[in-house]
RNA sequence: GCCACUUUAGCUCAGUAGGUAGAGCACAUCCUUGGUAAGGAUGAGGUCGGCGGUUCGAUUCCGCUAGGUGGCUCCA
């Protein structure tokens, strides 16, 4: 088989596809003799097509993939489709499934394909492009329904298992908003009615995380529909906010940066020279005083560089790093906002490095060790995945200057003993950069810190930053963009959902509850809530009139850590009784004992 | 922004073949003073997202609009 695009493949241009494309042509052919999950997911695509085609009036369609969940299928109907239609749409494939018809690879010319396809103008134009790249084209019949297909298959679909419809969606053809919106219909496979029942299971545990939930749950925040994509954080979900902040400060601190704080509000003239006004306006909330416009700031940059600027800078002083939280606000299209994890007011734990090209190799590398030092705080350091996106056609600035800036990138990947993959043409136009994709509890994916080099903002045609060189001429900097957790707003998303908002002591909001018995060890407990919060630990009585076992059972729906149960018999002997979180009930032990365990967990 | 779906009490959700609504949890008051995951009683709470249409009558049907959800495009 080679390194051949399999016949029927989707364009590479559809992103998300080629994925399962080359991983599928990494396969050897001799595995291709076993049943795979992905040779069940594309077959139950096919057979729900052709169910959907038997069901209703001029269907077109165009791609069905597996997916790493499940598959879909993509068509081109008069019927808009709905979730009503799914029992329908089931009991067809299930009917079509039970008569165990074989799937019968062909290789066929291109003139017999357009044969097969008349009428199909997705796949005829899909039919172009393989065509086009020269290689032989196969279809896959199975009963009277032919396909052009690269496969694999399974033999027959009995081998396919029961297959359940999950959701229909609108999806661009080709993955392009200039293109026509296509009706998508997710679905899963499953071998039988029990493992079907644990995919369903797996998929609530996840909804059961999931942060706008436990957001409400545990009282962080709130999301007010008058005012979309902003939050309002409430005590609990600040006390993790700043925590958060004042842990990314102090790491920054130790490494050398200093922290600014610029205008929120910023003039129009200045978003013109920055190249915002031209090339981010819609992206940003516009406002106006005394007949002049101003625009809340929609990111930090240009802040930065006008420190820079204040004051006549040296060499000396490169790199110059000026980390900043500064609210930025951008009005991202409705259709964009999730939760807390894209909203349209937040913090970066930001940074802008100004510095020479000779330095920006240990800078990206320092940035690098950084990262990893944090994330291995929160247990992500294990699978991180990191992106190299080069030189896109649409660029400024010569390649020498791209090749030489690449090259720094990926040699600062190699110092920090980092694996990076690359995505050709994938940078912003006026420079390459760096992206750092965790991986969650839950095997999901998130991009959050991120790296990128800029020659433009600081240059004499935007914001003209200069310093004094060693030859006594001026020269530009180079500005590193840089955040390690990106927006704190998705970085706390994440967490609520990595740990299902059982937060570690350092970060919980309220880290101990004491536990009175009964309303007569009252004193007792406002003593030991005493000595606790003077260590600075979190800590709150819960004096209602309830009986113990309620008061456990409420502090542990707060998922606070540590609950110290006391009553007459703690009081005498001067303990507490110790039940933590994910441990149970640890027994009773001194005060001193316990301050003394829980210091050491106030930091991570 | 685009496509589909969706919006009933603070939260999670019932419900009315069109005759202005219910549960659990949470909340309030009272009783209970109980050593490791829900003690009991009583009570308060909603012009059923907004505007318009059909109708004797709309929370229910239709249209528009706003928010949300799932995708797509974009993205921290």
């Amino acid at each position: 088989m080679g390194v051949r695009v399999p016949p029927g493949a989707p364009h590479a241009a559809d992103r998300g596809i080629f994925w399962y494309n080359t991983q599928l042509q990494g396969r050897k052919q001799k595995d291709m003799a076993e049943i795979t999950l992905e040779q069940r997911r594309h077959s139950a695509a096919h057979l729900m097509a052709r169910a959907v085609m038997n069901l209703f009036e001029d269907v077109q369609v165009d791609i069905g993939p597996a997916t790493d969940e499940g598959f879909y299928y993509d068509f081109d109907l008069p019927h808009r489709l709905s979730p009503e239609d799914f029992p329908k749409i089931e009991s067809e494939i299930a009917r079509l499934i039970a008569l165990d018809e074989p799937f019968v690879r062909k290789e066929v010319t291109a003139d017999e394909a357009k044969k097969l396809l008349a009428g199909q103008k997705y796949k005829l134009e899909r039919l172009a492009d393989v065509v086009a790249d020269g290689v032989a084209i196969s279809t896959y019949a199975v009963g009277d329904y032919v396909e052009m297909c690269r496969g694999p298959h399974v033999e027959h679909s009995k081998q396919i298992g029961v297959v359940k419809l999950t959701r229909v969606a609108g999806s661009y053809y080709r993955g392009d908003e200039k293109n026509k919106m296509l009706q998508r219909i997710y679905g899963i496979v499953a071998k039988d009615q029990a493992e079907l029942d644990e995919i369903v299971a797996r998929a609530e545990e996840a909804k059961r995380r999931d942060h706008r939930r436990l957001g409400t749950e545990l009282d962080l925040f709130h999301l007010d529909p008058e005012d979309p994509g902003q939050i309002f954080w409430h005590p609990r979900g600040w006390s993790i906010y700043v925590t958060l902040q004042d842990y990314m400060r102090r790491k920054l601190v130790k490494d050398g940066y200093r922290e600014v704080n610029t205008p929120a509000i910023m003039p129009r003239s200045l978003w013109e020279r920055s190249g915002h006004w031209a090339h981010y306006q819609q992206n940003m909330f516009i406002t106006e005083s005394e007949k002049r416009l101003f625009a809340v700031k929609p990111m930090n940059c240009p802040g930065a560089i006008e420190i820079f600027k204040s004051r006549t800078r040296s060499y000396k002083d490169l790199p110059l790093r000026l980390a900043e939280f500064g609210h930025c606000a951008r009005n991202e299209p409705s259709g964009t906002l999730h939760g807390i994890m894209r909203v349209r007011g937040f913090v970066q734990d930001d940074a802008h490095i100004l510095c020479t090209e000779e330095q920006i190799e240990e800078e990206v590398a320092k940035f690098c060790r950084l990262l990893k030092d944090v994330y291995s705080d929160f247990g992500f350091d294990k699978n991180l995945l990191i992106k190299l996106s080069t030189m896109p056609e649409d660029h400024v600035g010569d390649e020498a200057t791209w090749q030489h800036a690449e090259s720094a990138l990926a040699a600062a990947c190699k110092a920090a003993g980092m694996d990076y993959e690359i995505q050709p043409g994938e940078g912003a136009f006026y420079g390459p950069k760096l992206e750092f994709t965790l991986v969650d509890a839950l095997a999901r994916q998130w991009q959050c810190g991120t790296i990128q080099l800029d020659y433009q903002l600081p240059s004499a045609e935007r914001l003209n930053a200069e310093y004094i060189g060693a030859d006594g001429k001026k020269h530009h900097p180079v500005m590193l963009h840089r955040a390690v957790l990106g927006s704190l707003e998705r970085f706390i998303g994440i967490l609520i959902e990595h740990y299902a908002g059982a937060f570690p002591v350092w970060l919980a909001p309220e880290q101990v509850r004491v536990l009175p018995i009964s309303d007569k060890a009252l004193a007792y407990a406002e003593k030991v809530r005493g000595a606790l919060a003077a260590e600075g630990v979190r800590v709150e009585v819960d004096d209602s009139a309830e009986k113990l076992g309620a008061k456990i059972r409420e502090a542990s729906a707060w998922k606070v850590p540590y609950k110290l149960v006391v009553g007459p018999r703690d009081e005498a002997a001067g303990t507490v009784s110790v039940r933590k979180s994910g441990e149970g009930d640890l027994g009773a032990m001194s005060l001193d004992d316990f301050v003394a365990k829980i210091r050491g967990e106030l930091e991570p």
